[in-house]
DNA sequence: AGCCAATATGAGTTGCACTCATAATAACTG
DNA sequence: CAGTTATTATGAGTGCAACTCATATTGGCT
């Protein structure tokens, strides 16, 4: 318990953390560069500044470390999410707010996805879920749950196939502008919201109807000024 | 070039066919059933009877082979598609044709999707398409091109958009179903043709508009005949 | 200072993709 | 059919990379 820690990395717990990071930012460099299988613990331990078997200390296989690797993208990424959603926009706004924010990551990091898909390989189980992808996915399901609450979205929208419908496309579409190198294309997140449209719930007093209805109306108050005055000069006879 | 050949597997030729054709079974059962890592040349070589040398003159790497195993997968689902679409329905129907089949074949052979994204990594590229993956993907092209040339959908559509959210999202549906072990689920696919509401241009002649418009609109003619009358009885005086 | 527990190390082991010298087989020729 | 060449098959051998373990080092405590 000495209270005397001029420099960082002094004790122990904080050497350890330093470690840590340091793996973990070595690990993500090599693997996002190099692939799963372009990478070898050697050059990881080698970037991290550590011997082979030190990093065996902090991860069991190579497996564990990408897992880890993959699900700290994950977790920064539900951070970034939670940042770029005003909870108080219509909820409209708010999943086009994260169709936006998720569409650009993985633009940025489409080498992420890849890496996801080798991390939840898991040597008996076929699909493994990894936590932080199921807690990165409650963000979009609050949104909607937030939008049955307040009544602007019915509460008859199908959750899940809507969150597969959203991402699964997302997911292809980044790979797609990636391929064609387009930056970023708005409209591909507007075209998803279309989906929303039949479970939303309008607010808004009706302003404005039908364009042809309108004119229908009018055309009919036209005729019933007129045959009002008729009548009324054919019931003075 | 003797004209006897009573056996099977007689020529070179036939020898050399029937031994891919073992390798190709082999390989794609144990890639299925342990994964890329899982499996083994030696065992791939050990099913298809021959020695593991030999293997290497058939594929150069394991990569290589893989990439047979999941091209030869998509070429046969190319050819289950067109038998599943009926080129003469409603493009519509074509769609939920083509959709329907797609999603009950993932789910049937999930396991070749994890393949597939294993077989795009080339040592070089980040993404490599595959050309049976192309072949396959065109058949939608075309359902919608045929359904731009009858007239059945708009020319605005939006075609990669929509291939990306078509296939995105019937990927991740086919991985939930599959979670949640639900064998088939039509309403993933009824959904999904929402979409293309927006682009469907509408052939049957109107016979039911909205029931407020048609009773306005016959109230409406009703008095504006009227009307005539009155204003031709007043023209004639 | 000196002891103990926690942490670090890298030479060694193991498993697997891939190679290569050699063998077997098929095809062709007179 | 014998002889010769070209094609195809083989499995022991090589190299690389994940993982282990006996030994060394370090930090904390009295």
């Amino acid at each position: 318990m000495s209270a005397s820690s001029p420099n960082p990395k002094n004790t122990q717990r904080e050497r350890l953390e330093a470690r840590e990071h340091s793996i973990l930012k070595a690990a993500t460099e090599v693997f996002t560069a190099m692939g799963v299988d372009g990478t070898t613990m050697a050059e990881i331990a080698r970037r991290a500044h550590i011997a082979e078997g030190t990093l065996y200390l902090y991860h069991k296989t190579k497996q564990d470390l990408l897992a880890v690797v993959v699900q700290n993208f994950w977790a920064e990424l539900t951070q970034g999410a939670i940042e770029a959603v005003e909870v108080n926009a219509p909820v409209i706004e708010q999943l086009e707010q994260l169709a936006t924010y998720h569409l650009t990551a993985l633009i940025q990091q489409f080498d992420m996805v890849g890496l996801t898909y080798r991390a939840r390989l898991r040597h008996g189980e076929p699909e493994y879920q990894l936590p932080k992808i199921r807690e990165y996915v409650r963000i979009f399901d609050q949104i909607i749950e937030r939008g049955i609450d307040r009544k602007e979205l019915s509460s008859e929208l199908p959750l899940w196939q809507c969150r597969d419908v959203l991402y699964g496309a997302l997911e292809h579409s980044a790979r797609t502008l990636l391929l064609r190198e387009i930056p970023f294309d708005a409209s591909v997140v507007e075209q998803l919201l279309v989906m929303f449209q039949p479970y939303r719930i309008d607010h808004t007093p009706k302003e404005q109807a039908d364009p042809i209805e309108t004119s229908t109306l009018r055309r009919l108050e036209n005729i019933e000024a007129q045959l009002a005055i008729l009548l009324g000069e054919k019931g003075s006879i």
